[in-house]
DNA sequence: CCCCTCACG
DNA sequence: ACGTACGTGAGGGGC
């Protein structure tokens, strides 16, 4: 247990500048004007890497007491920097202590269900290989189907599928799943390839990799969350990446179901907020029909259709509430009418006309969007809630394309980086609890909105407390903050 | 190592 | 005419 301040150098850079890259050595040179020895040269990499620990002092002495006098020089300059930019308490009291969580929550680690795994492994490769049959067949030959290249070649070059075919930036046909979608029509190839892409993608990323990761003193799987990654405050999870776990169709449902509790003593808590960034929206943009929509507690996507479509609540179809939904999602994003259009299927006109439907009935979020952009064009960053700071450069660029997408950065950073600020401090006090009451209990996962728990069934009705109690509290917005609590054998049913 | 594709929020 | 909604990570092909 680490007693003393921490003060990570890697973690303080990426709060001062968080699109940027951290490496000790990049630091080192660009604040110290030092060439460090790269760790590579010392223990190699690719195959021939070694471990440090296997190398003689002798070996490591110039380049371990270089690492460590950089450092501690960095950390003078660093501290300096967080403090001029009004990022302490950012560092010290958010992303010091979450570190810690962090480092429990992996090696916690989460259990899943080997023996489901395999067997669900023989189903998916049986299917697998009737349909690389029936596309051969339909092909007129054998292709490796999970090559791009070749596919594009077989279904625009000899089966001529179209005649202007897509091309990707590199000049190869594309064969993506928006372009393949399109194709249906044309041959009844392009459904079968799509299936076989779904399979393989969940076969060879979550079913067939998953057991192999396992480990095998823990028997759990432990992701490692990389906390300074994400440019707006999120986290990210690598090897495995535990954050994008399958949910949306029936047969990536049977990969989250495959996430289980510990043993027979705990069940999983699901604890995820209900639409935060929306919550957020309404809170910064003050906007009145947003915000009284929240704290009626009525649902989000079928208010707003109401709204823009001029109707009452209890009129609100299911198409309207589809594409109101898909309005709230662009408005977090920085709305366009082509990205509106390609999403829910619409002319961009008629986008268009939803859009401008939309800021007529929430004029103060049309107000909050023109006002972080002044305050981007003139600051050249823009702040979360905390003051996590996201700078944009490109932000006066006479390039409108590269302009557009550092507005959109302005009005989505704010949002999706102050869900991050929130979830984290939630996630600091949450373990708090968890450590003072020195109850069974683990956090074990973080997935930007939600957080997972193994839970111990003689703590169900306290945890279940706490959780939602700190998370809900995080924070005061102009509108409630809702958490779902959900609890199962595995993580499909504790949704 | 880059590109394409596709999994999540 | 062009390129266009935010943020990530991993697997596989191909050079």
């Amino acid at each position: 247990e680490l007693l003393g301040d921490l003060f990570d150098i890697e973690n303080a850079h990426y709060l001062l500048h968080p699109d940027k890259r951290h490496a000790l050595g990049l630091l080192a040179n660009e604040y110290l004007g030092l060439e460090i020895i790269d760790k590579q040269s010392i223990i190699g990499r690719g195959n021939s890497k070694q471990k440090m620990s296997t190398l003689s002092n002798k070996k490591i002495e110039k380049y371990a007491t270089q690492e460590s006098d950089a450092i501690f020089k960095l950390h003078i300059f660093l501290k300096q920097e967080l403090e001029d930019a009004d990022l302490i308490s950012l560092f010290k009291d958010l992303e010091m202590p979450l570190s810690i969580v962090l480092a429990k929550m992996e090696l916690e680690g989460v259990m899943v269900d080997k023996d489901m795994l395999l067997l669900y492994s023989a189903e998916l490769s049986d299917f697998l290989n009737k349909k690389t049959n029936t596309i051969y067949k339909l092909a007129g030959e054998s292709f490796n189907i999970s090559s791009p290249k070749q596919m594009g070649e077989i279904l625009f070059d000899k089966m001529k599928l179209i005649k202007k075919p897509k091309k990707t930036k590199s000049g190869q046909y594309s064969t993506s799943e928006e372009t393949l979608t399109k194709l249906k029509h044309t041959h009844s190839i392009i459904e079968e390839i799509l299936e076989f892409r779904g399979i393989k993608k969940l076969l060879s990323t979550y079913v067939d990799a998953l057991p192999n990761l396992i480990n095998v003193n823990t028997n759990r799987i432990h992701t490692t969350f990389n906390q300074s990654v994400a440019s707006t405050g999120r986290l990210s999870s690598t090897n495995p990446n535990l954050q994008n776990i399958p949910i949306r169709t029936s047969r990536g449902m049977k990969v989250r179901k495959s996430f289980i509790s510990r043993n027979e003593n705990y069940k999983l808590l699901a604890a995820d907020y209900s639409q935060i960034e929306l919550r957020i929206m309404a809170s910064l943009s003050q906007d009145e029909g947003m915000v009284n929509a929240f704290n009626e507690g009525v649902d989000i996507h079928s208010a707003t259709a109401a709204k823009i479509y001029k109707v009452a609540i209890s009129d609100v179809d299911k198409s309207m509430r589809f594409s109101a939904k898909s309005v709230n999602f662009g408005i977090i994003y920085g709305i366009s009418p082509f990205g509106l259009s390609q999403n829910i299927g619409v002319s961009r006109k008629e986008a268009k006309d939803i859009i401008d439907q939309y800021f007529q009935q929430f004029p103060s979020v049309r107000l909050y969007m023109d006002k972080v952009i002044n305050i981007a064009k003139e600051q050249k960053y823009v702040e979360t809630l905390m003051g996590r700071r996201r700078y944009l450069n490109d932000i006066n660029s006479r390039n409108a394309v590269i302009r557009g997408l550092a507005e959109r950065n302005a009005i989505n950073a704010p949002i999706q980086g102050s869900a991050a600020d929130i979830i984290k401090k939630a996630m600091i006090s949450i373990q708090r609890e968890i450590e003072k009451r020195s109850m069974k209990s683990k956090m074990i996962l973080q997935v930007h909105d939600e957080l997972v728990f193994d839970m111990h069934i003689s703590e169900v009705e306290v945890l279940k407390h706490i959780v939602k109690k700190e998370m809900e509290t995080a924070i005061k917005l102009r509108v409630p903050l809702i958490v779902a609590l959900g609890e199962g054998d595995n993580w499909l049913q504790a949704h």
